[in-house]
Formats: structure tokens, C-alpha cells, sequence
DNA sequence: TAAAAATACTCCATAGGTATTTTAT
DNA sequence: ATAAAATACCTATGGAGTATTTTTA
């Protein structure tokens, strides 16, 4: 049996002539009424009655019809949705970030996913760079919000913000009188940091940093990167952030520009080779809004 | 698209590897590989990711397997539904009868049919035999059981009961003392009949009875079969009726064979020709169990 | 007699086969 | 080098066409 028995069932059982069936179907009447009796053959059913006064379903050619006409329609949809699928309209994304911009460029991105691709349902989840890295590899998440830099050959990845770095200190401390940091003057400090293992690339870069200023860190607390303003702000210690973890309104810090303007990139990465359509379309639009913290584009209605 | 551009994708995407699930089609891979690809083509979509290491559904795939195991096997109940439906095995039958076989043989011939044909929905309306001759030819029945004689050219018949026709007598009139009845000691005494509307044949049946013993009934009240038996037994007359109706158990009136021993035909009744395959089958119950009051045979179980 | 479906046959489009190449590890 | 899919080409099944017959009102 094939879909070409079932359209032209369905072509005769709504003609209820084979005539006009056949014309219907764009093809000459003899071979329709072959193939039809092809499948009355098949099924070992009778599903036309054809006597004086033409055509009429029998009761099994009644049951049959129904099923067929459902049968037809889904195969219709089923087309559509997978074509949908391959366009990245329906289907899940789940994203992974670092929680500076959970109050800073991810929701502009989402709000614009959204509203594009309201069918995707979209998964969060706040994870500090190196755990998104091993869930992106397993495939528990499909894109990530991650700090550069990020060596891992199984993932791209596209810069998608640089912001400045940031040194924050508490309100009292001496050198937030300045206007701006001399990264020297830091060395003495204690600093606060998160934990090498959260973020090795962006961990190296700012100790990094430090080292080309001359001097090593003395990491007096780790704390996750949110923790760190609190330690900051109850005297603890002086930190290095990205500046849109300013966002997060917190007494008691103050935040300024260090000397040189050294900066940090933010990455969208997800798994290499061909990435889904619905990540190539999230993707898509992060880069064509940009995660920009100042100027972030509304989007379109 | 044909049906086998669907068995052949779900092949491919149980198997995930062209050359096993050629083998498991009983054709060459090439073939396949031209089927799929014919099948993506249409569909503007690509449904298997093939490179290195083998074979894996797209997103698109993924969305269109699950679609296509679902309309696959809804074409294959459909088949299966309609081959039944094609036995008598599901459906719906109407079924009208006179009041004289709902105490007699209707319920064990309703109890063998559902028994056998337990998807079969059964509608069932008691009416006088004229009123069901128009139902079937209006399709409003499917089957009918009326008295004979019926003459309806569009409908086909078949003696179900042959059962006797006895006098019904008030218990206290003087005939009821005899032990049996002859036709013309009843030329005085009113009568009590059906309309002649709600069944001419088996009307003009007793009426001619009565003519050929040398009389013209008086027609003193006209009531429905049943309501006969509550006139008699308040005295108003006699009647003259189908011995089953003693099932109907009523104090005060006396039944009594007449003599010559005239008999009533039931017959069942169905639209002429090719019957729909539930009215077959339910005829062919009818048939085989007869409705014989007398011995009406127990189902088998 | 007329109208419609079934049958008879013819042809060619294409499903499927074989041989081979390409690709990716 | 191997394994698997794609490509090239060939064959032949069967779908569709034309002409005709059969059937029934």
C-alpha cells in the first residue's frame, strides 16, 4: 500500500465518481479504478459499492475514510513541524550563565528570543564557566554564557560583550579616593576571588594581569563571584570585576576604572559541529542584539 | 511522498546506519540512500546528519519520527478497523419490533448478537409494522420485526416464527367455556383490533379469517396490541391475537385456540439489497437461533 | 441508448539492482 | 586501510495512457 492508494481513495470517496475523481487527480479513469481495486485487494475489503446509480461507500469504506483523512492531515503537519523544527521554531534550548548577566544582557536576549521563537521552550541555568563547559560537552546545556578566555576544541564560541575590568573596593579604603586604580597599588591588598576551578581561563587572566603590574595576589577569601561584593563591601578584601556586575546595587563598594583599561570579553560558546537549528537562531540573534550593558537595542515589535 | 519514503525513513532511524537498515528492508543500500535523499529533497529539510561516525537524526528528524511511528500505526488500525467493520464486527444497527416479541424471543436474540458482536452499538424502537416499513426504507432502521404479510418491493424478508393465533376472551364470557373456539360462534361479539393503519397486512390477515368463516367483524374499539389485552379483560370485547402475547401474563381473560389452527408469520425485515454486513450478520443470528418461543435454544457460551 | 466503470494493451518513469567512487576515521 | 554512504548506470516492474468492452438504468 502506498499514500497514492490512500489520496485516491480519498478522491473517490468524496466524488463518489471516478470520473470526475480521476480528473480531480489530474489522471486518465481506468488506471484509478485499477489502482483502487489494487487496494480493495489489499485490505481484502470491499470499500466501494458500484452498481446503478454509481458509487457508494460500504460501511467498511466509511470506516476508512475517517481514519484516512486523519491519516492524510497528520502527515501534512508532521511535515510542517519538522520544517519548523529545521528552522529552529519549535523545539528547547537550554542556557547556561555566569550570573553577571543575569541582570544585564540576558534578559534583553531572552525577551527577544521569545518573542521570535515563542514555540522554544527555554531552559536556565546559572553556572560559573568551567561546569557550562563539561554540561556543554555532555550536552546538558546548549549554549553557554561564558568569560573568556575558553580553550576547549569541542565548542565554538563568538565574543559578544567587552567590558572593562573594574577594581572594587570598599567605600573606606583609602585608595577609593582616587579617580583611578594603579593595578601596583593593589599588590599589598588582600584580595578577593572565585575559586581557580570555577574559571581557570578567566582566573589566569586577571592574576595575569596582576603579574604583568608586578605582583602576585594575595587571595585572602574565595567566594562565587556574587559573594565577592559582600566580603568587598564588609571590608574584607579588594577585588577585580567585570563592571557590569555594578548592576547589582550594593552599599559600601566602591568600583573604579583601573589604569590601562584592561577589559574582559564575555563568550556565547556551544557544541562544535553543526549546532542545532534553534541554537543557530539563539545564537543568531545574541550577536544581532549584542549583549552590549550600554547600549542594549530593543527589540523589535 | 509515498508511504514507502515513511517505512524507509523509520528504518534508517531505528537503525541509524544505511547498509542494516537496507538489509532489514530487504533492498540494496544505493536504493535507500536515493529513497532518503528523495525524501529530504521534497521535504526541504534534512532529517539525518550523516559524517563521521555514523548516522543521527537532525532535530527535524527527530520531530518527523515520532510523527511518522504515529501515522503508521494509525494506518494500520485503520485497515484493521475497516476489515472488521467489512465482518459486521463494529458498527451500529437500529432494530424496530412489535410489542409482541419484546417478552418473546427479541431479548435472547438481543443477548446471542451482542455476545458475538460486542462493539456493536444497538438501537432498538418498538413500532407497529407500517410505521417500520417506512423507518427501513427511510434508513431510520436497519432491521425490523413486523408481522406478516409485508409486501415491500425495497425490502427483503424471512419467516422467523410461525406461532398460532388464538381467540382472547373476556374469562368471564360463555365461550370461554369451551376448549376451543370456532371462528363463526364469534360473528356477534365486538371486536377489538389494531388500527388497520399501524399494520394493513397482518389487519386484512384477520379480517379475511373472519370473511372466510362467513362474517364481518365488528370493530367495537381500536387500541395498540397490548392495550387490547386490558379491554378484553375488562369485558369489551374479544380479539383475536398472536399466542406469544400470553407471555404479557393479565388476570381475567381466556385464551383459546381457534379451531383450524390459523397461524401468524413474524417476520425480520431489512433494506433489499446488499445489506450492510452488521445486518447480515445480525440475520444470520435471527436465522440460526430462531425465534421460537416454544424452545428459544440458550446462547452458547 | 447513454453513461460510467472495467478490461486490454502499450509505454515509459522510476524503484531497485550492480559496480564503483567518495568520504571520513 | 577500512567501512559506509554517495554516485553512476542499467534493468524491469508497474503506474498511467489510449482504445475498447461491459454493465446497468
Amino acid at each position: 500500500m502506498e499514500l497514492r492508494h490512500l489520496r485516491y481513495f480519498l478522491a473517490v470517496a468524496e466524488e463518489l465518481h471516478f470520473g470526475r475523481a480521476a480528473r480531480r487527480l489530474r489522471i486518465a479513469q481506468p488506471p484509478l479504478s485499477r489502482q483502487i481495486r489494487d487496494l480493495e485487494e489489499e485490505m481484502a475489503v470491499q470499500l466501494f459499492r458500484r452498481d446503478r446509480r454509481g458509487v457508494a461507500l460500504t460501511p467498511a469504506g466509511t470506516s476508512f475514510l475517517g481514519d484516512v483523512r486523519g491519516i492524510l492531515g497528520s502527515l501534512d503537519r508532521a511535515v510542517d513541524q519538522a520544517q519548523r523544527a529545521d528552522r529552529g521554531e519549535v523545539g528547547s534550548i537550554m542556557v547556561g550563565y555566569v550570573s553577571s548577566v543575569a541582570y544585564s544582557g540576558l534578559p534583553e536576549v531572552l525577551r527577544a528570543f521569545r518573542l521570535r521563537y515563542p514555540e522554544v521552550s527555554i531552559g536556565l541555568h546559572e553556572m560559573p564557566p568551567a561546569a557550562q563547559v563539561k554540561a556543554l560537552r555532555d550536552g546538558e546545556l546548549d549554549v553557554g554564557f561564558v568569560r573568556a578566555p575558553m580553550e576547549e576544541s569541542s565548542l565554538d564560541s563568538e565574543v559578544v560583550r567587552r567590558e572593562p575590568l573594574v577594581a572594587a573596593l570598599p567605600a573606606a579604603h583609602p585608595l577609593a579616593a582616587a579617580k583611578r586604580i594603579e593595578l601596583a597599588s593593589l599588590a599589598g591588598e588582600p584580595f578577593i576571588l572565585f575559586p581557580r576551578w570555577r574559571g581557570p581561563g578567566f582566573f589566569d587572566y586577571i592574576v595575569g594581569l596582576c603579574r604583568a603590574a608586578g605582583f602576585s595576589p594575595r587571595i585572602a577569601y574565595e567566594a562565587a563571584q556574587l559573594d565577592i561584593l559582600s566580603l568587598v563591601a564588609g571590608g574584607m578584601g579588594v577585588s577585580i570585576v567585570p563592571s557590569s556586575i555594578r548592576a547589582v546595587r550594593r552599599a559600601g563598594i566602591a568600583f573604579r576604572p583601573i589604569v590601562g583599561n584592561p577589559s574582559a570579553d564575555l563568550l556565547v560558546a556551544w557544541r562544535a559541529p553543526e549546532p542545532s537549528p534553534v541554537v543557530r537562531e539563539f545564537v543568531a540573534i545574541v550577536q544581532k542584539m549584542g549583549m552590549g550593558r550600554s547600549k542594549p537595542r530593543a527589540p523589535k515589535t
